[in-house]
DNA sequence: ATAAAATAGTGATTTTTTTCACAAGGTCAA
DNA sequence: TTGACCTTGTGAAAAAAATCACTATTTTAT
């Protein structure tokens, strides 16, 4: 399938999330041109992602949606949701946890916290471990993906401990910077940096 | 100063942020070499990214880190915390309010939620008005951006609405996508997204 | 059946971004 | 003061990404 530009798989998501609108208002095709303009990009760069893939649209017609749909997810390996685990159960982890949107897209199989008065209780239905149980957990049910929601400080620690048993991406909302040995993935996402960010494209009062 | 590669505003986020965790190491300076190995960049692009915004380090030393975070700052707009407002003080919205490691860089003036038992409380501090009030506020306090984190269906109109009162930067937390006339900002930030990019780059158990 | 309209796919080109290679300063120890 | 050593800043080159211009299909209206 050869080397896929980052860009590319960002914007994949894009054009799932997009179609899964597109199918529920009803619509069966949708043409590059139609994706370009909801989401601000250009037709040609829209059939360049996804020729990468293989042909899948049809001339004259445009990209059958539930198709599309289907092969990015195969693509994005989320044809099922993925089982992850989320470490650090407060406001922000909590919050992951009671999002129906963000729940029907990852099956989160269990929380882990410091916090005594949490273990043993479920959040949202998910049952909450303690921090100490990471391993072996990971190890049982042989997951790969964990979200990271703790303080920053002990961030790195827990990153080692996940790496060490075996998880293969983390989903880092913590401003901590965690190291990664090869084959594991660090996605980081800082809310901070996304409000300074944005700081930068708008005028001072 | 030229146009400024979205990638290198990103990554100016991603040096402020590490320059003050050195200077709370108290480093005094800092090279290109090093801030790259840490951020996982090469020191050319480090330098490259500096040097938009004019000539910030010393030969033979590198950059002298209480200067260039303020140089930061102030390209960034943050010197002061920046004045924002908050759509929607639900799960996601509260978590926000309650991170103090975030309400350290944005000075949260006031929250607007349309659920009357918040309306009139306190969330950490943050005064919650009713959705009716947003035009208002906005106007009179003249504030330029705004949190969105509401359920997506209502997004579009309170955007309309923020939008018309003057907003020109938004930071949308809801999957819905909204439409910006010229002059207006909008950065989406989609947790959900982020999991499933994170999930092509990981092998599936 | 035919022509007009729509639309995907793609080689070539352009633009943007990153990296290379190195000159120009500066530090620091002896 | 000298000379070895760092580190920035930068023109040129390379690499990557995006766009253009066009071809090949397919649909649709007549
Ligand atoms: N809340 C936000 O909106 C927000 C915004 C930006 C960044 N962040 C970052 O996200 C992270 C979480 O933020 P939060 O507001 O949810 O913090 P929080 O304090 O509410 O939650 C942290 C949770 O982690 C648990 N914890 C502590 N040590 C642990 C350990 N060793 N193992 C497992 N769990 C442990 C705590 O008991 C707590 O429940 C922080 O790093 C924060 O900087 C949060
Ligand atoms: N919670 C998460 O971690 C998470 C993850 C991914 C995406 N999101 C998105 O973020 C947004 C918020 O998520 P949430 O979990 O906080 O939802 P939520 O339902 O907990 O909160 C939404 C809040 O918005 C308020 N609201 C409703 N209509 C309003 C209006 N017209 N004006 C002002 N306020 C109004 C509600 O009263 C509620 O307090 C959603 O769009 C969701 O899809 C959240």
């Amino acid at each position: 399938m050869g080397r896929i530009p980052p860009a590319t798989v960002k914007r994949l998501c894009f054009y799932l999330h997009l179609l899964e609108r597109l199918k529920k208002e009803g619509k069966e095709y949708v043409s590059s041109k139609e994706l370009a303009e909801r989401l601000d990009l250009t037709d040609t760069q829209v059939r360049r992602d996804l020729v990468y893939f293989g042909k899948m649209g049809k001339r004259g017609m445009g990209y059958e949606i539930e198709k599309l749909i289907k092969e990015l997810r195969k693509i994005l390996k989320i044809e099922k949701p993925r089982r992850a685990i989320l470490i650090g159960a407060g406001n922000l982890g909590t919050a992951l946890l009671a999002s129906p949107f963000f729940r029907k897209r990852v099956e989160i199989v269990a929380a882990f916290d410091a916090d005594i008065n949490k273990v043993g209780r479920r959040i949202h239905g998910v049952p909450v471990y303690s921090d100490c149980e990471i391993s072996r957990v990971v190890r049982e049910m042989g997951i790969k993906i964990a979200i990271l929601t703790t303080p920053p400080d002990v961030a790195p620690d827990i990153a080692g401990i996940l790496i060490n048993a075996g998880i293969q991406g983390i989903l880092n909302f913590t401003p901590a910077s965690i190291k990664s040995p090869p084959g594991v993935f660090i996605h980081d996402v800082d809310l901070t940096m996304e409000l300074e960010y944005l700081s930068f494209f708008v005028e001072e009062e």
